[in-house]
Parts: structure tokens; sequence; C-alpha cells
DNA sequence: TATTGTTATACTCTATAACTATA
DNA sequence: TATAGTTATAGAGTATAACAATA
């Protein structure tokens, strides 16, 4: 992925200056402009490794939170119960996750890690960290701060 | 300002607790769930007409840059040439927009919005502003200025 | 009847490579 | 040879609806 930079005024390779205007205010197309530039760090990072960022998210918080239900982690990370099933079977074919029918209500499925997934979790853990994308790409760290904070109201704040 | 970070938390409707950990301060994760709010938004406004975010973005510079090369918008968008074909096509078929061929290098391919496109995007262009957004889902002016100022930073500043 | 998860389908976005037509 | 764009193919994410098993 050897995409040009993009700045308030891009030049392309052919020299022709492109006006973002307005957009350059759009918090959607910013949103999304940033979480490339973030997605970059990860798969510099995981680069050999299969997981893609939603799956590695599924398997922290599988890691947080041991014989969570497949269904509550659909909701908390927005995720349509029809992928969370595809995603979770990946998961369980590469040996990083098992599947469990608890006796007090067998249509569930809880899930946990394996040893595998636990050693793999702990292995990457340090490269996802935020300090780390947040800096190498050139924010300071009270910039990091107000971002995160920002960033976890817009995204979790009630709208009652 | 360092900010509180509400609720470390999330309860689904069906009472179980899912503890994101870690995730909440995830760079990567957090960008990709603020976007789902504010997509959201844009679905709402957007209702009814069949014009997606990223085709959005891409009428709007295109009004910006009259005439601007279809492989330029590409790289400027992040978007892949394959996709950006298809894109265009799919603009061109609904009249939004028309492909013109430069004497010059009859390679290429220019860009213009058609007068339904510009009547499209003069309409919509209000729906789509930051305050609206910002504003509906929870965030303060001044918050609001902070969070595209340090995402722009994020999204464009050059690395070196 | 309602809920948990699965299957099936379809469309968008992304990624890659092979291709054309021009330069 | 290199560049601009296209076509073809494949995989991942998203959305919806119909379905089975269980509550």
């Amino acid at each position: 992925m050897a995409e040009p930079l993009a700045k308030p005024r891009i030049v392309a390779s052919d020299e022709t200056e492109v006006d973002l205007g307005d957009m350059e205010r759009s918090l959607g197309f910013l949103l999304r402009m940033a979480q490339v530039r973030v997605y970059e760090q990860f798969f510099r990072h995981f680069d050999g490794t299969a997981v893609k960022p939603g799956e590695f998210t599924v398997l922290r918080v599988i890691a947080e939170n041991p014989g969570v239900r497949q269904g509550s982690l659909a909701r908390v990370l927005n995720i349509k119960p029809a992928h969370m099933t595809k995603l979770v079977h990946r998961l369980v074919q590469s040996d990083l996750i098992e599947r469990a029918t608890p006796p007090e209500d067998r249509r569930a499925v809880e899930l946990r890690l394996t040893a595998k997934g636990s050693e793999f979790v702990a292995q990457h853990r340090p490269d996802f960290e935020t300090v780390h994308n947040a800096e190498r790409i050139g924010l300071t760290r009270t910039e990091e701060r107000q971002l995160l904070a920002l960033l976890h109201k817009l995204a979790f704040k009630d709208l009652t």
C-alpha cells in the first residue's frame, strides 16, 4: 500500500492539485481518513498473521470476558449476528477460541480463548497500544489523550 | 483537557456486562465505533436517496474541482482505481456526473457534475455539515473544533 | 411466542492481477 | 516502457430474511 500521503491540498503524481473544500471539516470524512492511517499501522504490525482488526478486537474482548456470550459480543461491538457467526468460525478454525454451550441455556454459545489464543493476544497486545499508534503517527501524549476522550464521548455517550 | 472516560462497562440488552478493557483506549477501535455513530446520522439524512457516504464525498470533491481526473480523485480519497471505476459508473448512471476525455491526454477521464448532480449536492450539503452531526451526537462546539483539528492532524500530517 | 444463533443471499468496499489504449 | 483506466476475480464487512433449536 504505497499511496501518497494526503494533505490539505494534495499533489498527486500528475501534479494535479485537488481541493477537498468543506470535506476537510467533515467529521465522517476525517474519521475515515484517520482510520485508514491507523489501520496501516495495524497491518504493519500484524503483517504475516492472518488476523484482522475486527478479529483482534474480538479476541481481546473475549480475553477480558471469558465465557462471554456470542450475542453479547455482537451487540457491544456493533457486529451483526450473522457476521459474528462467520467471524467466530474463522477464529475457531484458527484454534484461537473455543465455543461451549452453557447447560442453563442451550441456545447460547459461550466463547473462551484457547491456550494458543491467549498466547497470541499476549504476544500482540503491545503492538496494539494506542500510544504506539498515536506517537508514530505524529500526535503528542496530550493530543492523544484529548482525542481518545472526544472519540469515546462521540462513540458511547448516551443521546437519551 | 483529560476527560473522564465514560462508562467503562457496557450493559447489553440482556443485562450482560461486557468489559471492553484496554480496547477503550484503542485509537483504531474508538475511531471505528465513532464512525458508526456518525454514519448513522448520515443515513438518517440521506434516507430515501441511494447515495452512500463515499459517493457523496466524491460528488462534493468533484463539485469543488470541476474536471478533476478520475485517478487524482482516487489517490486523494484513498479509493482504489478499480473501485473508482465502478463508483463513477454508478454516479454516471444516476445522471449525477459526466465523464469527458481531454484531448491533451486521451487516456484520462475528467469528471464534472451534471445539473442534477449540482442540485443534489446543493440540496444535501447542509445536512452533511459537521456542526449538525457533532451537536446532535453530544459534542460542544469547542469539543468539535478540537476533535476536527486532531483528526485532521492524524489523517494528513506528514510523517517525513 | 420470543430468543439465540445459523444459513442463505446480496451488495459494498477492498485488493490484486491481467488487460487496453494511449503516451 | 510507463501511465490511465478497465475488467475480472476474490475476500471481508454489512444487511436482511428465513430458519432450527430452545426458552
